[in-house]
RNA sequence: GCGCCGGUAGCUCAGUUGGAUAGAGUGACUGGCUACGAACCAGUAGGUCAGGGGUUCGAGUCCCUUCCGGCGCGCCA
């Protein structure tokens, strides 16, 4: 959290316990063991600025009802000196205390010399993290899902920037494997079929568009050289033709949509260096694996899974999960991230904790790899969920959903709703530019106060040199309330960054902006009392840092106009 | 059958480490621009926090259990 916020929060810590401990001197209180103090912001802000519930919490250990001991903490207790000017006992023992007027002046103070840089922490300084989001097949386009996975990915990657982690992206290219097979077939058959053989596409082959554009594109290019050709050698010169293009797309893509990432991982490395035959053989080494019916299995139940699993399958290939490991070994093991974030959906949800359990029997610490894990995203217009079937090849596609939806507007909804729960993404809703639509009432807000600084500005006062100059000019209620909410943003990212939950990031620019569109309704800048006006127009310029720093992180536009 | 996730206002969702009378948005209704942007604000109405038990000063939150919904449990990926 903010300097100033800890400061004021270890201040009243120490306040209370010197009281606590003053009065156990002087007899008012019996001597017994004395339990951490802890502070919290009352919902209610009738119940003061900040409350402690400590008297409550020593009822058993002093033996006293909680109202006593909270008489006997307020007649010993010194707030000189801090940030608080007030302390009354309510409800059933609850200490609420009131925060002072240059609190207030100092959390404004601290934001505008902040700038661009409020709001980030480092409390995960010095430390490495690697965020692995999106990761589509390689065989065909995006879809919603994995819109819904880009926007939230790229918003905690920077979420875990802002808490200090050094962060990197990553895109796993599923380049090696059955998908591809499929994909060979998919095209060998499209191929063989534009060129007027009746052959049928199987029921679990890719079926979309894309797949007989390729096949066009491709036989303009080469034409019919490719039919009397093997089979293998068709299907291989069709996926080195289509599979580049693919990425390419993916790349360009996820472009549009403002992802952009630090490195491109493709699973054929994996293969062809041998790390995933390196990763068997030490799990293998260390007498984690053995062998039945043909096959060499790993002993997962040694490590907290319900069963073991098949490594090498009885024709000698490896299963799935072999490079898996091998890439989350070569994430925290070889390139030593101290944290390798994946964002997945729900339904690979079975597979993490034997992810994990291959990591730990390798000598990883497993919760250094934490797994964010998605729920389904439906698509709702006019009311009723668009139905979308992946294999028929309907499936809306991202670039679609893009071409129908502003991007701000996409990443914004996005990440409105934490990862594990149901999304329902409202086409009309995010396309609507009116009050209903978060992303606009927020970007107002910012529109909102550029108004008044040009007004201002034109009207000859420079807002340039507008300062708070007393600790008694904001006092109204929606002054404060913003000022302290201003003062909660660091806490905020601290508080996503551990959830590795972006979404409390969206929520919180839409309350800053119901804060300052109270406190707009309720205050006005452009007053007479020269002093007054400075200290509301720079708390303007504080709200509007904030708010652009916000909107940034979710690379969601400030405009100052619109 | 076993396991994971969820169930909070008509609808979509918040609710921090267990805290005070459970909150927003939206929809419905009533008000507010001869002052800085009405894309805004103020107010009214709407609840058995799925049901039941337990832990304690205190439970939407923790534990047990039942019901309902989504998903997973392969030598597929």
């Amino acid at each position: 959290m903010s300097f100033l916020v800890k400061k004021a929060e270890q201040q009243l810590e120490a306040a209370v316990i010197a009281a606590i401990k003053k009065a156990i001197e002087k007899g008012e209180l019996p001597e017994a063991e004395l339990l951490p103090v802890k502070t919290e912001v009352p919902a209610d802000r009738k119940n003061g600025d900040y409350s402690t519930n400590a008297a409550m919490a020593h009822a058993r250990a002093f033996r006293m009802p909680p109202v006593k001991i909270a008489d006997a903490i307020i007649n010993n207790l010194d707030l000189s000196g801090t940030y608080f000017e007030k302390c009354e006992c309510a409800g059933a023992g609850f200490l609420n205390f009131t925060l002072s007027g240059q609190y207030y002046c100092d959390i404004i103070a601290d934001v505008l010399e902040k700038g661009a840089m409020y709001g980030h922490s480092d409390i995960n300084k010095g430390k490495r993290a690697l965020v692995e989001f999106v990761s589509a097949n390689p065989t065909g386009p995006m879809h919603v899902g994995n819109a819904r996975g880009g926007a939230m990915g790229d918003c905690l990657s920077e979420v875990l920037s802002w808490s200090g982690y050094e962060t990197e992206r990553e895109f796993y290219i599923n380049d090696g494997g059955n998908q591809i097979e499929k994909f060979g077939l998919s095209l060998d058959i499209r191929y063989r079929q534009h060129f007027g053989d009746p052959i049928e596409m199987p029921e679990d082959s890719y079926h979309g568009q894309d797949i007989i554009d390729h096949v066009k594109n491709f036989a303009e290019i080469h034409g019919d050289k490719f039919i009397n050709a093997t089979e293998e050698e068709r299907r291989k010169a069709l996926v080195e033709y289509a599979l580049p293009l693919n990425i390419e797309g993916l790349e360009r893509d996820l472009l549009k949509y403002k992802i952009k990432y630090d490195t491109w991982f493709r699973e054929s490395t994996l293969h062809n260096s041998g790390a995933a035959k390196k990763v068997v053989d030490l799990l293998t080494e260390k007498g984690y694996t053995y062998e039945s019916e043909g096959a060499l299995w790993f002993k997962a139940e040694q490590f907290g899974c319900d069963k073991d699993f098949v490594l090498k399958r009885s024709n000698g290939f490896f299963t799935y999960i072999v490079p898996d490991i091998a890439y989350h070994y070569n994430k925290l093991a070889e390139r030593s991230f101290d944290l390798a974030v994946d964002i997945l959906g729900a339904d690979h949800h079975g597979y993490v904790p034997r992810l994990k359990a291959a990591l730990t029997a390798l000598g990883i610490d497993a919760e250094r790899l934490q797994v964010v894990l998605m729920q389904m995203v439906r698509l709702v217009k006019e009311g009723e969920v668009i139905k979308a079937s992946k294999r028929s090849g309907k499936a809306i596609t991202l670039v679609t959903l893009l071409e129908e939806v502003p991007i701000d507007a996409a990443r914004f909804f996005f990440n409105m709703r934490e990862a594990n729960t149901h999304c329902d993404f409202d086409l009309d809703l995010a396309v609507e530019q009116s009050s209903q639509n978060p992303v606009y009432y927020c970007q107002y807000a910012y529109a909102r106060i550029c108004s008044i600084f040009r007004k201002m500005e034109e009207s000859g006062f420079s807002v340039e040199d507008c300062c708070v100059s007393g600790a008694d000019l904001l006092t109204n209620e929606t002054e404060k309330e913003l000022i302290r909410f201003i003062s909660s943003l660091t806490a905020e990212t601290e508080n996503a960054a551990k959830l590795l939950d972006p979404s409390k990031l969206t929520r919180y620019a839409v309350d800053l902006a119901t804060l300052f569109h109270k406190f707009y309704n309720a205050c006005h800048c452009d007053v007479e009392d020269e002093a007054l006006k400075s200290a509301r127009i720079t708390l303007c310029k504080a709200t509007a840092t904030t708010l652009k720093n916000v909107l940034g992180l979710l690379k969601v536009d400030a405009p100052e106009k619109m």
